[in-house]
RNA sequence: GCGAUCUUAGCUCAAUUGGUCAGAGCGCAGGAUUGUGACUCCUGAGGUUACCGGUUCGAUCCCGGUAGGUCGCCCCA
């Protein structure tokens, strides 16, 4: 006996079962994206690694411990992209894309790479669909892509997803705040946790999220940064505000909310699962969607003032919420042919494959045998018509068509097809392109 | 990276205080001549009880380690 193999820690194979529920979430996004002029890219999944440190941030999780970095046999230090915005923008700007139409509206979809403690939702291959709209700091983009994500959940009928808002200003309101906030917390450093004393020395505005029991309260009475806004950030989030109203979207302002990625400038919004009914598949993964606006990421890599919006989708979480509701199913073949053995057998096999060929899901047993056998196999893997394919057949010119779904005694329970119209009978019946 | 917990046939799970305890259901395969299914019946295949080591006359059941799963912290999609 060979060694098993087991998959690699924290990636998971998608098999045919759940592969359905994934190709519709998949259509889905093509489909809108579509309609709101959003062009798919595909960048490399690996890159060099400054990238990443340089627009993440270098005292982020993601690029501190979670990425999946190597040295490659040139020496150079690469690594499995933890996420999509930054290669997006390394390939708008390498292309020199903004000097070739003032707006872009790029979408991607693919395996995202983390190296970190798994947990509901949470894998160290997931999968990711992402907007980017450079080119324009209007209100309308930040908005544009979040009626995209918003009408994205609707379509998809994913139940009980909220949005939550907020602004986290820019270059000028954003250090007055961090000084302010730091003023807040100062006092509290000494009785602060490890990890949070960490976090207010690095990054104060993280400490917003920390869920450390002693903050709660301290977090709640914290000055909030929509305070601090200078004027053109807070007349750029009311008027964001006052689109998301006008498309009906319902928000939740959310002063605590603040992305964990160093790029965030002004707008900032996630979409988190939130059951009515107590039962939560995704307790801690809840944030099924986070983006907003980050104004100054392709200059700071390299390329021209470009402001951009957008944000990125973890699909393992969609698709785990979609299949709680009811699981997908995988469409069975239109007609199944049951054979003898025999010349008349190669015949049927010969048929099938014309069939295919013309357009129709048509099946048979390879492995021949009893017809009763070949009848369970049909019925098992969901065909819609069962006819047999013998000599009696063959002679009149006639298939009989048994409808494996209806009852024994329903009128329709079985139709009689002319040999020579079967194509056609299958045309009117059961176009090309429809599920059965 | 820290803490907790779990790991028995493909799947869901059983197995009295360590001594016929390696089982069930589902699934899969086959069943009086290879012409007719979904309910029922009969039969069968499949596990060195995750892996390695230890205690013991003897371990699925006790101890240690490794790997993997799950949950909380951290953080994120």
């Amino acid at each position: 006996m060979s060694q098993k193999f087991a998959g690699v820690k924290g990636m998971n194979d998608l098999l045919p079962p759940q592969i359905a529920t994934w190709q519709r979430v998949e259509a889905t996004a093509r489909a809108l994206f579509a309609c709101y002029g959003y062009q798919e890219i595909r960048t490399p999944i690996v890159e060099d690694t400054a990238l990443f440190v340089r627009s993440v941030g270098e005292v982020t999780d993601i690029v501190k411990k979670e990425m999946y970095t190597f040295d490659d046999k040139g020496g150079r230090s690469i690594t499995l992209r933890p996420e999509g915005t930054a290669p997006a923008a390394r390939a708008y700007i390498e292309h020199g894309i903004a000097n070739t139409e003032p707006v872009s509206r790029w979408f991607y979809l693919g395996p995202m790479f983390r190296y970190e403690r798994m947990k509901t939702g949470r894998y160290r291959q997931f999968y990711q669909l992402g907007a980017e709209a450079y080119g324009s700091g209007d209100a309308s983009m930040d908005v544009e892509v979040i009626a995209l994500a918003w009408e994205f959940f609707r379509r998809l009928g994913v139940p009980d997803v909220v949005l939550h808002l907020n602004s986290l200003g820019d270059g000028s309101a954003r250090p007055a705040y961090v000084e302010a906030l730091k003023a807040h917390f100062a006092p509290l450093t000494a009785s602060m946790s490890e990890d949070a004393k960490q976090t207010f020395e690095r990054n104060p505005m993280r400490l917003l999220d920390s869920k450390e029991e002693g903050l709660a309260d301290p977090i709640a009475k914290a000055p909030a940064i929509l305070d601090f806004l200078d004027e053109a950030s807070r007349k750029h989030f009311e008027e964001v505000q006052r689109l998301l109203a006008k498309l009906s979207i319902p928000w939740t302002l959310d002063r605590r909310l603040v992305r964990g990625l160093d790029y965030y400038t002004r707008t900032t919004f996630e979409f988190i699962y939130q059951p009515k009914s107590g039962d939560s598949a995704l307790s801690t993964a809840g944030t099924v969607c986070g983006g907003g606006r980050y104004d100054g990421l392709v200059h700071e890599l390299g390329g021209p003032e470009k402001p951009a919006v957008g944000f990125a989708m973890g699909l393992d979480r969609l698709v785990m919420l979609l299949e709680a509701g009811n699981a997908a199913q995988v469409a069975g073949p239109t007609l199944f042919i049951g054979t003898f053995d025999g010349p008349l057998r190669e015949d049927a096999v010969a048929r099938v494959m014309r069939l295919r060929n013309a357009g129709y899901h048509v099946d048979f047993d390879p492995r021949g045998g009893k017809l009763k056998r070949q009848i369970e196999r049909a019925a098992k893997v969901g065909a819609r018509y069962f006819t047999t394919w013998g000599e009696k057949e063959v002679q009149a010119g006639k298939l009989e068509f048994k409808a494996l779904a209806l009852p024994d005694d329903h009128p329709q329970k079985t139709t009689t097809v002319e040999l020579a119209g079967l194509e056609a009978w299958l045309a009117l019946n059961a176009p090309p392109g429809k599920a059965s």
